[in-house]
RNA sequence: GGAUGGAUUCCCGAGUGGCCAAAGGGGACAGACUGUAAAUCUGCUGCAAAUUGCUUCGGUGGUUCGAAUCCACCUCCAUCCA
């Protein structure tokens, strides 16, 4: 099977410029392409993770990937895909987002002897002369035309900042940039940036009569139609730091029966016909789909060791409700009163409330497991020892468990 | 620069002197049912020393016994005019 092939198996490809010329390029290993990332936190997430792995199943393929930072980019903000107006960031902020995403990145994707690069559009943006700048690129750009993106439409309602209406120029003007630069001939990303990368291909047109090509990437939505990676409390990250291994695996293992397949099919590298077979799954059985799914991710982020981990710590809490490896947090001497501690403090201090308000609530529902005894009075206090050694497992709701030690 | 409308809790949105920690909906969280899924039903949703107290309705100051609500100034946003 070809990369093309396989990339359409999985439902990777959204929109192509020109479908027989990039299938041709990238089949026999001929383009250079890029992706950009703009460093708007400290850690990728979910979104760029399919990114890498795109560029990774080219890589692979004999074509040259260049991962764009977008230290400059950054500075302006992509209105693309958004209805409010981002807020700015500093200069300090964004240049340390850029070295967390370049040390993230290369654990993806292999830049050794030239089989990669990794760039930063900073280095072209920031010196830019205005003047010069909007007369040699600006002069290409129609407003009108601009305006009739789909990205900017979403946002006339809401107001468009002059700031951010410059991103398309600035995205175009990387593509341009690279292509003088690297030959870097192709341009992928997600499929909100489609406006932005053809603007770029438009450029290249104009200013050098050349052809280039661009393919975005289906966006991963679930079945209700928002962006995957995101939870309530923000994106699932990349970073170990900001999402533990074990709650990665959790979301995966969490996602809905109608997503499985699709999540399989788009961020593993698993045999296609090995996901095909899974279709014919039905019920309780995709429940084994989503075990084999959480691991394969957990494996690929944060290596085969934490993901072992992580499947066994979850399947032994949900059958047994202890495991060996699980989030620990530990009381101190001063959190004891007489050598006492009340449940609220305990759900507290452990994180798995933020309040002591929310504590009495979850206790008052019927929503807290002190080592395997509903607790049901919220006045319930324990002694000192019983924290000490093993510790003692706490669990607000079904999924949230903590282990609490005596320090 | 001018005119008009607006800013309320995680989000949308009601409230135009006390009965307001603030209707309703969404989301989130918890319980029941299940398969660590979905749907459904129930509860719950500012904080705390918890029949009470404290902080919150863009910001600052004021009027008042009492302000999300009235007044002044400011900031930000949208629409129209330039």
């Amino acid at each position: 099977m070809t990369v093309f092939e396989e990339l359409k198996k999985r439902g990777l490809l959204a929109q192509l410029t020109d479908e027989e010329e990039i299938k041709e390029l990238i089949n026999n290993g001929k383009a250079t392409f890029y992706i950009g990332f703009d460093p708007t936190a400290d850690s990728l997430h979910v979104g760029h993770f399919m990114a890498l792995c795109l560029m990774k199943r080219l890589q692979m393929a004999g074509n040259k990937p260049i991962a764009l930072i977008g230290g400059g980019t950054a500075m302006i903000g992509d209105p693309s895909g958004r209805t409010d107006m981002r807020s700015m960031m500093t200069k300090e902020t964004i240049d340390h987002n850029c070295e967390c995403f370049k040390k993230q990145m290369s654990r993806f994707i292999d830049f050794s002897e030239g089989k990669a690069l990794m760039v930063n559009n900073a280095d072209w943006l920031l010196d830019l002369n205005y003047v010069a700048f909007i007369r040699d690129i600006g002069a290409h750009f129609s407003v009108n035309r601009m305006l009739s993106a789909e990205c900017y439409k979403q946002r006339m309602e809401k107001g468009l900042s002059f700031l951010e209406f410059n991103y398309m120029i600035m995205q175009s003007y990387d593509f341009l940039s690279l292509y003088e630069k690297y030959g870097c001939n192709m341009q992928f990303g997600g499929d909100d940036q489609w406006s932005n990368m053809l603007g770029g291909t438009e450029l290249i047109r104009r200013k050098l009569g050349k052809d280039a090509y661009a393919m975005t990437i289906t966006l991963l939505l679930n079945s209700e139609g928002k962006k995957m990676g995101k939870t309530q409390k923000g994106a699932v990250w990349l970073d170990p730091e900001k999402t533990s291994p074990f709650e990665f695996y959790q979301y995966w293992r969490n996602v809905s029966d109608e997503d499985v397949l699709k999540c399989l099919r788009m961020l593993t590298f698993l045999p296609i016909e090995q996901i095909e077979e899974m279709e014919s799954w039905e019920g309780s059985e995709l429940n084994r789909a989503k075990e084999i799914l959480a691991y394969e991710l957990t494996d690929l982020v944060h290596g085969e060791e934490e993901a072992k981990k992580a499947q066994e710590s979850a399947k032994a809490l949900f059958s047994s409700g202890n495991a060996a490896d699980m989030p620990t947090s530990e009381l101190q001497e001063e959190d004891f009163t007489d050598g006492q501690i009340d449940i609220l403090a305990v759900l507290v201090k452990s994180g798995l409330t933020v309040s002591r308000s929310e504590a009495r609530r979850a206790v008052e529902q019927g929503g807290v497991v002190f080592a395997d005894e509903k607790v049901t009075d919220i006045k319930a206090v324990y002694e000192k020892d019983t924290f000490a050694g093993e510790g003692v497992v706490v669990r607000r709701g079904k999924k949230n468990f903590k282990k609490v030690v005596l320090k």
